[in-house]
DNA sequence: GTCTATAGCTTGATAGAC
DNA sequence: GTCTATCAAGCTATAGAC
């Protein structure tokens, strides 16, 4: 714990600021002061900007699994009640004012013009990391149709998320919750 | 139809670059090109680049609710097959390579870090419309719950543009749209 | 590995003429 | 109302010393 290398350290402030203020209106100066170094020593450890934002996405994307995984794991209960625990952590998360939605779709927007983009290519493989991930919950538990329920509950989340954000109120998170419970039952 | 004023000639510029491009990496230089103006000419007609902005979103604000009461208005049969046709309306969209989402969705996302921002009002507020107007439908179709099964149809609505657009795949709006039927047989 | 210094470009916005 | 000309400040990235 104590060791915190300087590309470590890098990726730190790069984190705190591309959350907080978003990528594209963060600029390199702003994270080498955060990260008490100079801009070539970023570009020692990242060969762009681009390359850091990457390092950034790939690093939020194996977080949020993992979040995601020990949400439901930590439930009890029915599949249906596990599941809608990740959309009452979201609506625990909204009055948070530091809480600004999912990194990975915010990124996603932000780069919107460019199909092509690296970003965009991280952000679809983790939104369909995450779909696997409920396909595989939802078939251990026998679920009938499985692949769709898991689709319709990806969907579920990521408005649930959005609407949150946007009318900081976490009713809509509950509301999706409840959603998602209804499909599962059926 | 033949008198195009320069502030509207402005306004279209502005409409097609934001929505393309993205609000932040437009800059007014390239809108003022566009729009076949120089500088002084834009902030004769808007304050800011700010303002600019608002007029943008304000104007797709009240786009988008015509073009959603259409849809609706267009399509007969019961009321999950109208709501449906939403969903359709989208799925059909995701093959064209010009669609880019929800322009208001976007634009929040881009100022997600200042919650005080004009942006960001104008997207919440956009968003209430949305689902006051679902809510109202559903009452005059006696569905029971209709606060509740509107704000669930809002966010699966705007899941539902997002998983697409991110995936581009129209599959992810005809998943929504099962679940928003699945929502209102109950 | 980390620094000082700076290149070279783009940004939002304005002064003042007509 | 619309122009030419210009500004100060921001940006990403790099050359070269240590």
């Amino acid at each position: 714990m104590g060791k915190e290398s300087t590309r470590d350290r890098i990726l730190a402030a790069a984190k705190e600021l591309f959350y907080r203020e978003g990528i594209r209106s963060v600029g390199i100066d702003a994270i080498v002061t955060r990260a008490r170094v100079t801009k070539p020593t970023l570009y020692y450890y990242f060969e762009s900007k681009d390359a850091l934002v990457a390092a950034y996405l790939d690093e939020r994307n194996g977080a949020i699994l993992s979040s995601l995984a020990k949400t439901v794991e930590a439930t009890p209960g029915k599949i249906e009640d596990r599941i809608a625990a990740i959309f009452e952590s979201i609506a625990k998360a909204t009055p948070n004012p530091r809480w600004k939605g999912c990194p990975i779709i915010r990124g996603a927007a932000e780069f919107a013009a460019d199909p092509e983009h690296e970003v965009r290519r991280i952000a679809s493989t983790h939104k369909k990391r995450v779909e696997l991930w409920l396909t595989q919950i939802l078939e251990k538990e026998k679920i009938a149709g499985a692949a769709l329920k898991a689709r319709q509950v990806g969907v579920l989340l990521d408005g649930a998320i959005i609407h949150a954000f946007m009318h900081g109120d976490p009713d809509y998170a509950r509301a999706a919750g409840a959603a998602a419970r209804c499909l599962l039952r059926t």
